[in-house]
DNA sequence: CATGAATGAGCTTTCATTCAT
DNA sequence: CATGAATGAAAGCTCATTCAT
C-alpha cells in the first residue's frame, strides 16, 4: 500500500513549474501554451493535470515564485553594523546579477496584474512585505543619524525601492544600458536623498 | 470607382485603434480578441482589415500610440525660464493626470516588448527619444548652474526618467498609494539629486 | 451593405440541428461530438458556433424539436365528430409512423432531462401542453356520453396519454414485437378503460 | 502468493458498483467519470481495474443489476391465491417505494440499449423474462375466470407491464405528479381492461 | 465600403486506461 | 492487494483571418 511521496510531488511540480518560467519567459504567460510547458518538461498533457489544476494556477504559483526571489537578499540588510553602506552594496549586487530574476517574467506579472485579481492579489502583498522591509530600514537609518529624520518613511520606502526596482528594467527598454554605470548613479541618488542634513 | 479619402480612412483608423486601446486595458493584447475589438468599434471583422492588416499590426500601432502620448509633454520643458521648477511641476502634473497614460497599457507594451521585436524596437526608439530630451535637460541645467555638473548627463537622465516613469505604476502595485504624496516625495528626490555642489 | 439574412440563417441552423439530430440518434448527446456533428453538416467546428452557442444549446433545441414532432397530430382531434373513434385512430396511425419521432432521440430527452433542468424544463412544458390537450379531450368525451363521468379527466389523462406514448417504445425492449397487434391490444384498452357505465 | 477469496472479491465487486450506480443516476453512464466512480467508492483507478475489465463492463454490470430489482417482487405474484388482487396491490406498492428502483437509471439503460449491443441484449433477456412471466399471469387469470378469455395473453401482459412500467416515470414528466391517484387510476385501468366478459 | 459566413489550426481540459512499485 | 504516476487521444470551444456578396 504505497502511499504518494510529498517530496517527490513537491520536486517534481517544481520542476514543471521551472519549464513553465522557460516557456513564460519565451512567450508570456497567454503566448505559451500548456503545450509547450508539457513538451519542456517532457510530460503529457494529462499529466500537468495531475500536479496542477489550471493553466491559472500555474500563473499564480509561478508570479509566487518569480517574486519570491526578488526580495531574498534584502531581509539580511537590517542586521548590518552599517546599514546604509550595506544598501549601497545590495543595489550594485542586484544590478550585476540579474540573470537571476528575469526582469521577463517580472514584466509578464505586472502586467497580468492589471486584470487578474488573484495575481494582483499576489503582487500587492508582495510589495507590502518588500515596503515594511524598507520602512523598517529607512527608520533604522534615521534612528542611526544615517537618513534625514525629515523624510516620511513610509513614502520614502516606496520611491525609493521602486526607483531601484524598475532600474533593473532599463535594459529593456536600452539593450545597450551599461547597469554598472547605472548602479554608481543610483547609489549617488540614494546618498542625496537620504543624507542627513 | 470612388477614390479612398485619406483624411475620413485615417479617422476610421483612429476610431479603430481607440476601441482596441479599450479592448487591450481590459484584456491585453493576447486577451482581447479581434471580435472584441470590432464589437467594441461597431464595426465587422471584415471590415476590420481594411483598415489594420493583422492583428499585429493593430498592437505595433496601439504601442506607437501609448508611448507618444507620454512624452509630449516633456517637449515644451527646454522652452521654460527656469527648467528645474518647470521639471518639478511636471512631476506633479504627470502624478495626478494618470488616467491620459494608462499604466496597464504601458505594462503590457513592455511585456510585449519582451518577445516581440517590432515593438521592442518601438520601444527602444521612444525611449531613445525621450533620454535624448533628458540628457539635453541635463545639460541645460548644468549649464545654467542649476544641476551638478559632475553628474554624467546622459546616464543622469536614464536613471530620472525611470525614476519618474516608473511611479506612475506604483498604484499597480499598492492601489492604496497616495499619487499627491508620492509626487512631493520624488519633487524631494530630484532636487536633492540634481542639486548643483 | 448586405445585412444578415434571416430565412437563410434559420436555414442553415435547421440543416445543422437535423445533422445533430442523426449523430445523437446514432451515439447519445454525449456520444456525439461537435466533430461529428460538423461531419455530418459539411461544416467546419468554428462555423458551428455562429449558430449555435454551444453544445447545451444544440441538445436543447434538439430537445424541443424532437417533442414538437409528437404532439402535432393530436392537436386536430378535439375538432372530430366522433373523438373516441377519432383518438383509436390517432393510436394506429401512432403505431405505424413511428419512425417520423425516433424513439431514440426521445430515450436520449428523458434520460437527459434526469440531469439536465433546461431539458427537464422543456419536457415538463411539453407534457403540460400534452396532458392539457387530453385532459380537454377526456372531458369533451365526458360530456358527449362516450366517456365514463367517475373518472378524473387530469389523472386519466396522465395515464392514458403515458401508456400510448411509451407504447412506441415496445419495439426497444422487443425488437420483435408486432406494432400492429400491439396497436389493437391498446384500441381495445383504451376503450375498455374509457367506456361509459 | 496468496489466493483470492472469491466471497470477499464478489463483496467488493458489489460495493464499487453501488458507488457507480450513485454516480451514474447523477450524471449518466457517459457523465460519470471512472474517476468519480473511484472517489464514491474510495478506491484507486488502478484497482477498480482489478474488479473490472473496462467502463463498458461495469455499464453492463449497472444494466443487469438496474433491471434485476425491478422484477424481484412480481415473481411471488402467481402463488398468490387471488393473483389480480395481488397484482394491483404490487401496482400500488410499486408507486410507493418507487425509490428502490430509481427511474433515473432506468431511463438511463433503455437509452444506452438503443445504440448498445451488450446492453440492448441484457434489456432484451429482461423484459423476456418479464413478459414470460406475466403472459403466465394473464393465462393464469385467464384459467381461474378473473381475466378476459378472449384477449392475446402475451400482447396483453407486454402492453400491461409497459403501461405500469412507464407509470412509474412519471414524475420524471411532471415532478408534480400525485402518484398515488395515479396508482388508482391505474388499478381503474388494469380492472376494467382484463375484465372477464 | 461593409458585411458576416466560413475556415481550420490551436487552445485548455478530461478521461479511460496502463503500469511500475 | 492497492496505489497513483503517467499516457495520449479526443473533447468542446476560440480565434485570426479570408472571401463572396
Amino acid at each position: 500500500m504505497r502511499k504518494v511521496d510529498p517530496a517527490k510531488f513537491e520536486d517534481k511540480r517544481d520542476r514543471i513549474l521551472q519549464a513553465a518560467g522557460r516557456c513564460f519567459q519565451r512567450a508570456g504567460f497567454r503566448g505559451a501554451s500548456i503545450g509547450d510547458i508539457c513538451a519542456e518538461a517532457g510530460i503529457s498533457p494529462g499529466h500537468l493535470y495531475h500536479y496542477f489544476a489550471s493553466k491559472e494556477v500555474i500563473i499564480e504559483a509561478m508570479t509566487e515564485f518569480a517574486l519570491e526571489k526578488t526580495n531574498l537578499r534584502f531581509e539580511k540588510l537590517l542586521a548590518k553594523p552599517d546599514i546604509l553602506k550595506a544598501f549601497l552594496e545590495e543595489i550594485e549586487n542586484r544590478a550585476l546579477h540579474c540573470e537571476e530574476r528575469p526582469p521577463e517574467l517580472l514584466m509578464e506579472v505586472r502586467a497580468e496584474a492589471t486584470r487578474n485579481p488573484v495575481v494582483a492579489a499576489i503582487l500587492h502583498r508582495w510589495w507590502d512585505g518588500l515596503r515594511h522591509l524598507f520602512t523598517a530600514f529607512v527608520r533604522e537609518g534615521q534612528e542611526r543619524g544615517q537618513v534625514d529624520k525629515n523624510l516620511d518613511p513610509d513614502i520614502t520606502a516606496a520611491i525609493l525601492v521602486n526607483a531601484i526596482e524598475s532600474a533593473a528594467n532599463l535594459s529593456l527598454k536600452d539593450p545597450k544600458f551599461d547597469q554598472q554605470k547605472g548602479a554608481d548613479m543610483l547609489k549617488i541618488l540614494v546618498t542625496r536623498f537620504l543624507k542627513a542634513e
